[in-house]
DNA sequence: CCGTTTCGTTTAACACGTTAAGTACTTAGC
DNA sequence: GCTAAGTACTTAACGTGTTAAACGAAACGG
């Protein structure tokens, strides 16, 4: 675990800046997620499958729009992600009658059956964690959250959007 | 903005579920990196070049695997990131002299001069959401999300990996 | 020395994130 | 009804996340 890098004398303060926001965040959030990768994983699962097989299991029917809101997924990533699932038998799809462009989706008998193989091991962990952190502190941390989530959203109406910039064509090689 | 979905009966709670604590996280960084990624855009840089090259601005040079802790990368991500930025002419590499495993990344002339462009902007976001969210309450999340970093980091000695399951062949038709 | 092991990095393979464009269906206007 | 606009979802393209394997260079053991 020991660092391999221990030797350069370059490595002066580069720590100031892992300390901004979003990293703070990814590292949060990895440092969680480490552990519950490797259970999914043994199940042939990946975080955004059991998220979308999660949210499936609490309602009979939801339409491929709510449940990409329901997951925080983008939209392509949910279409693939339902194409995969499908294709394993764990999910089943049908076009909304009255609206064919609707798709709904239902979990399979196959997905729920799975989810109660996974979902144990994902318990213990959780409330492992739960336990080394603080329940009060965890509540405290996910208010934090929220009020950071609403609080940067306002800012969308503050500023029109990012910033006064003509839209000019942008002179290096480019993002695609 | 207002959500598409309003019509069906089938969204019954779903909203327990976005409570876990990989969600808020997940959501939370989300709802931050929104303010940040076009400005990025408009200079032609992905939030992990960015990084990359904040990191290398802040060094005269540094190998390879400080620069992935101190990015928060992986390998394989930061190799490919540093061949295009290489190719960009952003920053330089070279081999460690006495070890000629180690590669030595620095930042270039054009590569510090973009970071000039860039920054001032993004420190303007980063303004505008901690005057937004308050100072303090910022103050607190990074000290609890730390906290959280550490308890959780703690777990990998506290369990001996995982859980006690014997390495079987999973049935699914596989993650690889 | 020479084979083996270890180390630092890169490649490979597959899944997701992100943006833009396409497709199929529906609705509104005329 | 026929076209134009909008809506729900999918495809496409490219970059990153994640794991495993490959590769070259160094360290080790005999």
């Amino acid at each position: 675990m020991t660092p391999a890098s221990a030797r350069s004398p370059t490595r002066v303060h580069l720590r100031h800046f892992s300390k901004s926001l979003p990293m703070s965040l990814l590292r949060a959030r990895e440092a969680v997620m480490r552990h519950f990768r490797p259970s999914l994983r043994r199940h042939g699962l990946t975080e955004q499958q059991w998220r979308v097989l999660r949210a499936l299991a609490t309602v009979p029917d939801i339409e491929v729009a709510g449940l990409a809101r329901a997951t925080f997924l983008l939209g392509p990533s949910l279409s693939r992600i339902l194409q995969d699932l499908e294709g394993r038998g764990l999910i089943r799809r049908a076009a909304s009658p009255g609206d064919l462009r609707r798709g709904v989706i239902s979990i399979t008998a196959a997905g729920a059956a799975l989810i109660e193989t996974v979902t144990p091991s994902s318990e213990a962990i959780y409330r492992a964690i739960t336990q080394r952190f603080g329940a009060e502190k965890l509540a405290a941390l996910q208010a934090l959250l929220r009020e950071l989530e609403e609080a940067v959203a306002d800012l969308d109406t503050a500023l029109p959007d990012d910033e006064p910039q003509a839209a000019l064509p942008h002179a290096g090689k480019a993002v695609r």
